[in-house]
DNA sequence: ACGTTTTTGTACCGACCGGTTTAGTATATG
DNA sequence: CATATACTAAACCGGTCGGTACAAAAACGT
């Protein structure tokens, strides 16, 4: 056997996400990677083969440790009016609460589908599973607060899809205001609270 | 006098506004903007005094000439509910019929909401202007459908603020995925249409 | 025809790009 | 100890970055 790695592989690719989130990958410079992650070039290198492996890791990290646990109560068999309200109230404290400057504003994915994705098939394919999974949660919640309202029907799945499709682009939104404007990501993250509440009163 | 241009400055505006639509300001090297303008770099330089001088013209050119002509059946005094109908069905006109490989995927604004405006205080306005902007117009459409569904009546101003923030956000996202998902692009227009009529029978 | 003014083509700048290589050091296991 | 592996520093690669300097060339007013 030989040498065990020193550094922390998950506190680098956290540091290089962190970069990839504020700058987009193409914007990023090796230089800037380094500089983040501590470690030199051959060094990431080494571990990641390529600055767009490093990218992939970093995504793969987005997805597992801020998007999949924010989605999951969505996901739970009883999810439903108030998860729906909880996400909001979630995403309002996270865009609220991050001070004008941090690299976190905003959401990578969404930054990705409007730079990268424009050209790279694998991104764009990232991008578009994200929708789909934001979707499907979202359908899943609201398909539970359309029981609780009304115990033993079943709510039309087109109105569903029309309904998770207003949330997802919400969201989506959200997240490119975010980088723009606070007051109107905000306002905009009120307005779909209420759209819920309209329909689930 | 001195020798008068030979090149066609709008047109020039418009290949490079194409250009950078499709790559995003930093993407699009001198070297593209070159080829795609047909002008040397003295030329581009002596005419726009830097990569961000022509970005800013060709943001100028892409307001003027795509933004605003679109945006303008909503502003009119007597835009109503045919007006916003119309409104989506001529953006799905435009994202269905262009091709996967055009460069005029998408909108240069919201892009550059998610590269940018990120790190550049001047490119963060123009968006949020953008914004305002659209936002104000389908606000005015809506306060004219309201008119029409409720002769006499006036709309609370509140339902009107969020209705027409959730038509824009829908625009935007719409924006976003005809990056990504063209089909998911256009359902979203359809479902946006389908609350406009939902609103507005 | 002239001199002036502006437009060009071209060569060039230093800095940086993403990526690779090499040569060597450190640390683990056996 | 030997040896296998992990790691690092630094130089290096061809290419591109945004930007500039300069002089030839072209079109104007006179």
């Amino acid at each position: 056997m030989g040498r065990t790695a020193s550094f922390d592989t998950p506190l680098v690719v956290t540091a290089a996400r962190d970069l990839f989130w504020d700058r987009g990958f193409e914007a990023a410079s090796l230089a800037d990677l380094e500089r983040v992650t501590g470690l030199g070039r051959s060094s990431l290198y080494h571990a990641f083969g390529s600055k767009r492996g490093l990218f992939d890791a970093a995504v793969a990290d987005y997805l597992a440790t801020v998007i999949r646990p924010r989605l999951r109560p969505l996901l739970a068999e009883s999810a439903g009016r108030v998860a729906l309200l909880e996400y909001y109230a979630g995403l309002s404290l996270a865009v609220a609460s991050l001070p004008d400057d941090s690299p976190r504003r905003g959401c990578l994915l969404v930054n990705c589908a409007a730079g990268l994705a424009g050209h790279d098939a694998l991104a764009r394919k990232v991008v578009d599973d994200y929708r789909a999974e934001l979707t499907a949660a979202l359908r899943n919640a609201l398909a539970g607060a359309a029981a609780e309202s009304e115990p033993g029907t079943n709510a039309a799945p087109t109105v569903l899809d029309e309904r998770a499709r207003t949330l997802a682009s919400l969201s989506m939104s959200v997240m490119l205001l975010a980088r723009v404007n606070r007051d109107e990501s905000l306002a905009l993250l009120a307005t779909a609270t209420a759209q819920v509440q309209s329909w689930h009163p």
